[in-house]
DNA sequence: TCAAATACCGATTGACAGTCGGTTTTTCAT
DNA sequence: ATGAAAAACCGACTGTCAATCGGTATTTGA
C-alpha cells in the first residue's frame, strides 16, 4: 500500500475527527495547503476505493469516517514493508520487533515492558471467561 | 524513501551476499526475472545514490555492499513510514510497537520479553566499564 | 420542478522505477 | 603505449500512480 503525501494526511485527519464530509475535509486542508474542493474529494474518493475509509450518505453528501483503527493501520502497514526484506520462513514481526528495539533507549524500553504486563494480564483474564 | 520491486530485491540480495558487482547481481537475477545487464547496473547506481549501497572499484568493476544493516535500514524505514501517521508530540516509536503489539500472539511474545532481557543486561554490562 | 450541492469523469502534470540502446570511459594484456 | 574488451554513464521511453482541477451528470431539498 503506497500512499501519497495528501492521503496520508486525509488519514491521519480522520483519526481525529471521526466523520466528515469532503466540504468539511477541505475547509479544513485550505488554510495549510490550498488545494480546491475536487482534489479533495478524489482524494477521498481513492482512499475509498482503497479500502481506507469508508463512507455512506447522509442527506447532501458523502460521510467519511477512517475503515481502520490507527493502531491496527500502522500494524499491518509494518509487517507488509518487513516482509518485503524478510528471507525465508523468517518471522516478519519480530524482524520488525527486533529492527526497533536497537532504536530504544532505556525509558521507552519501560513502557515496552509494562505494554507486555498489560498484554499478558488481559490474556490471563480472558482465559478465566 | 520509496523503493522500487527489483530495488527491494537486490537490497535483500546484498544482506546475503556481502559484496558483489554488476555482472554477478545480474546472472543472480537473469535466472528468476530476466533483465538486462544495464538494468542492474542503473538500479544499483539509484540504489548507490540513495546512499543504500556503498561501492569502490577494485580492478573491473565496481564492487557494491549494503550501506546499512538490515536491521539498522528496517528499523529506521519503520521509524518512517510511523511518524507520517503520528500526532504531535507523540512517540512514534513506541507507536510502532504498541501498532505492532497488537498483532502478536504468546510465543512471539515469550521473544519478545526475552529480547528486553538481553537488551537490559546489555546496557548493564556496558555501564561497568 | 429547478437551482444548488455534490458526485463523477476525464485530462493533464509531475515523480519515479524499470528498461535498454548507444556512447564514453576505464582497464588490462600484449 | 595502444587497442580490444569491459564497464560505466547518458538519455530516451514506458508504465504507474498521486495530485490537480475543469466540466458534466446526478442528486437533493426547498
Amino acid at each position: 500500500m503506497n500512499l501519497g503525501e495528501l492521503e496520508k494526511l486525509v488519514l491521519k485527519y480522520f483519526w481525529q475527527v471521526k466523520e466528515a464530509d469532503a466540504k468539511e475535509v477541505h475547509s479544513y486542508f485550505e488554510k495549510q495547503r490550498g488545494g480546491t474542493l475536487n482534489t479533495i474529494q478524489s482524494t477521498l474518493d481513492r482512499l475509498f476505493k482503497k479500502g481506507l475509509l469508508s463512507r455512506d450518505k447522509q442527506g447532501h453528501a458523502f460521510q467519511y469516517r477512517a475503515a481502520k483503527q490507527r493502531k491496527a493501520f500502522i500494524g499491518q502497514l509494518i509487517k507488509d514493508i518487513t516482509q518485503d526484506f524478510t528471507i525465508g520462513d523468517e518471522d516478519s514481526l519480530l524482524t520488525a520487533f527486533v529492527s526497533l528495539s536497537s532504536e530504544l533507549n532505556e525509558g521507552q524500553m519501560d513502557v515496552l515492558e509494562k505494554m507486555i504486563q498489560d498484554y499478558r494480564s488481559k490474556v490471563s483474564k480472558e482465559e478465566k471467561v
